[in-house]
DNA sequence: TCTTGACATTCCAGTTGCTGGAAGGTGTAG
DNA sequence: CTACACCTTCCAGCAACTGGAATGTCAAGA
């Protein structure tokens, strides 16, 4: 299986690919005589997982440590149960922040369009507004 | 006023204020005979304004934008207005999105509390369910 | 046989928005 | 005198890729 056909299964570019493996997280394939990369099922399980766990925002860096307690033989669940938990946890925080930034602009952006729009350095301007925003 | 004091005022880092001269985003202040920045009010007032639209998650790009116009004597307000409605939009849009992804997220922890946690390479392992998580 | 195109390889550089650190100069207070 | 807090420049790195150049390989069609 050529890089081509592993990147098709696994819905992750070749370059991407190549990266993983640049940084260890993917092992460095057997090549054929061409020096071409070839991939077994293995490596689609492992890329699979590592593109599930992208998906789920995680980082690279927890991936790698998910990674290699499989490759230690070592259950990986209760880890990657935890970094589950602490993802969604983050990812709550950030929506809270968002939601507060998304009000924020469409009320300074409300209160913007009541003003004359022309207007380049008076007080009256959506961009004193912004300025003044803390 | 030197670096500090324009970091003081506008709660921008004295590094951050350097990188931003360094990409045209603030003009090169004059120096003193020792070579030291020396800003004035002008500078506390285009800082906060990309202090401000920074905060509100407009890009360098965006802002550059709004600051050339500005330094054109052309109205910035229409573009503005018109980037705050755009970064609303895209927030909103990332929003939509982690909340679909911190409910898999917590779905899929969920699913994973109710199977064996030692199974390294079993089908019953957390490990999977990420692995074929569309 | 030649050529075209669709793959493959490597390596280098860029993206965004900074931040850290080294190595050195300056200014003030105790 | 010396300590300390500033200032300067430049270089490197973060995350997670992506793009592009230069080159090699392979199969099919005119």
């Amino acid at each position: 299986m050529k890089i081509q056909d592993l990147s098709q299964l696994t819905g992750v570019s070749a370059k991407t690919i190549r990266y993983y493996e640049e940084i260890s997280l993917l092992p460095p394939p057997t090549r054929t005589e061409n020096n071409y990369r070839q991939y077994g099922e293995q490596d689609v399980d492992r890329l699979r997982l590592v593109a599930g766990a992208r998906r789920l925002d995680l980082s690279l860096d927890d991936i790698q440590e998910i990674l290699a307690l499989r490759d230690h033989r070592e259950a990986p669940c209760r880890v990657l149960l935890e970094r589950l938990e602490q993802k969604a946890d983050e990812i709550a925080e950030r929506i809270r922040a968002l939601q507060q930034m998304e009000s924020e602009l469409r009320g300074l952006r409300t209160l913007g369009l009541t003003f004359p729009v022309d207007d380049v350095d008076g007080k009256n301007c959506v961009c004193h507004l912004v300025s003044e925003h803390l």
